[in-house]
DNA sequence: GTTACATATAGGTATTTATCTATGGGTCGT
DNA sequence: ACGACCCATAGATAAATACCTATATGTAAC
């Protein structure tokens, strides 16, 4: 027996004459005409190596090695039906994976589209990998993920990027400290106090840096911690002062003061981010759509810029 | 998905390439070049419409549409591995349905060869037909058979047909019969009595009154009757005298006296016939090899005429 | 920077396939 | 005996397939 040349049509078309019982039905059924079928019948034989199908007192009589042939193709067709079915879902968005890498800060937002959206597709995997930007630019450079998170998107060349959501820094101090009740302070104030800042390369860092520069500002004193949850417990407990993103202060958290700053604006926003050259998953894609609908509905609203529209997620 | 063009060969190359991991070794090891399985990839992958196989910093992954199709493949090739090993068995003669029909007369013989062959081959299923010679004949003439059983075989225009067995016919007398126990008689001393025949077309019956009908003699009284079985017990009761097959009548019978009829040595052939435009099913042949090979072990080697090595049984 | 591999793509060709139309031959019912 | 059907075969063709060679490209190792 020699399958390899045979295709799934031949296969249905056989299994079509195996229903029937007949050739020209089949063909009729078919839209082919019966001489056609009469061949692939013929070229299966072949194949097989044995007689499938014999004509017997005018009648079409299945042999013993096509009906079992016959129920093998049906068992074939089944898995291949369980498959599609697989490739659905997939399609759907309600299997697969979706693998996201994102910057440290974003874990305190990402969380809240993330929820609602497993609970709508639970079987849907959602591997996430945190790190801080360095980390996640080199998965994004190896185009190991689906979804990257950036507040600073990298360069767009395989890339498409869209904002979502506005992300405020704000600077905070101890409930102690000289300026803690001040009602508005100017950013030159700041610049004697121990400043607590995250390691090289953190977006919030980079955009603090930057903006000194620009204003020509230069700290006193800083210290580097490796984790936005270190440096505002590090604030609460008077070790020094802090730019932090919005985002990873509860509002309801009353262990540190946020300052009026009057003469700086320091914000970025969050991107979506995915390579234009890869493979994105389906579920992936499903889950840029949803984003999409309702960053407003579990973001707060108040910070959502839903840009979401510009991605291609076709 | 559309698998109407997928073959079972770009199925295995799939395969290999997922088990391998690799194109090139692929290729290797299918005697193919690195671009054929390349593209053979390619193909698969449009018509299923969905990426297999991501090529991931510098290695070959496999989409988990992928990892499912690849299990739906071994699912796929387990199912025509049974269907390649129940094939085998039915080439092998291990397995499958020899149909066979015979005349009333063979039932006394064939199950002798019958028996043996069976429980050497438990799962061949062996459907027999027993009919006189019209009805026989009527089967043969619409194929509706693998073996027929004939001591007349018809015309040889789209069959062959091999003898087996020597089918010497008797004549029998009641044990109080007249001639019971003479030792030597003619067949013209047989005339006066009444016989009992087999229904017109019978062999026997056709064999003896074409005896009858060269050496120019007549029956003066005959009485139908519908079986072998019946006449031997109707002689037996002393209702007339027949002439029946050797074969039909019990070495170790005495309620009927066999009469040495020195001028008159009445025979046949059986023969296996088969149609040569029709498919004969491997078990049939089977069966016929089988024969070939064990009538002088099965059958009594007084009689055996083993010329069926001048069936084509392949 | 060169070598060694890996994959991808382009281009080419012989073979196979999927079809068709036309035709022949058998069976059945009227 | 004549359609009406059924299947088989022949012959033709456009398309697809299965391959190849040559080449480009991208990493990894030396």
């Amino acid at each position: 027996m020699d399958l390899r040349h045979i295709s799934f049509r031949l296969l249905e078309v056989f299994m079509s004459v195996v229903k029937t019982g007949s050739i020209s039905e089949t063909a009729r059924r078919l839209h082919l005409t019966q001489p056609t079928v009469s061949l692939q019948i013929k070229r299966l034989q072949e194949a097989v190596g044995e007689p499938l199908l014999l004509m017997q007192q005018q009648k079409l009589h299945v042999t013993d090695a096509g009906l079992e042939l016959f129920k093998t193709c049906q068992q074939v067709f089944g898995h291949f039906e369980d498959y599609q079915d697989y490739l659905t879902e997939l399609n759907g968005g309600a299997r697969g994976r979706c693998k996201i890498a994102m910057v440290n800060t974003a874990q305190y937002i990402l969380p809240k589209l993330l929820g609602p959206y497993s609970n709508l597709h639970p079987h849907v995997e959602l591997p996430l990998e945190i790190g801080n930007r360095a980390e996640v630019l080199d998965r994004f450079e190896r185009g190991e993920d689906d979804i990257y998170v950036f507040s600073h998107p990298p360069s767009l060349e395989h890339a498409q990027a869209a904002r979502f959501l506005h992300n405020p820094l704000e600077f905070i101090v101890p409930l102690n400290h000289p300026l803690a009740h001040v009602k508005a302070v100017k950013l030159t104030d700041l610049m004697q106090y121990r400043f607590l800042l995250r390691e090289n390369g953190s977006a919030t860092r980079m955009l603090f840096e930057s903006e000194l520069q620009s204003r020509g500002l230069v700290l006193s004193d800083s210290v580097q911690m490796a984790s936005n949850e270190a440096i505002r417990v590090a604030v609460a407990s008077g070790m020094g002062i802090a730019v932090l993103s919005r985002h990873v202060l509860a509002t309801d958290d009353t262990s540190f003061k946020i300052l009026n700053v009057t003469d700086t604006h320091l914000a970025s926003h969050w991107y979506f981010v995915m390579r234009t050259d890869r493979h994105i998953s389906h579920a992936a894609r499903n889950f840029l759509k949803f984003a999409q609908q309702h960053v407003e509905q579990y973001l707060d609203t108040q910070w959502v810029r839903n840009e979401l529209h510009n991605l291609d997620l076709n």
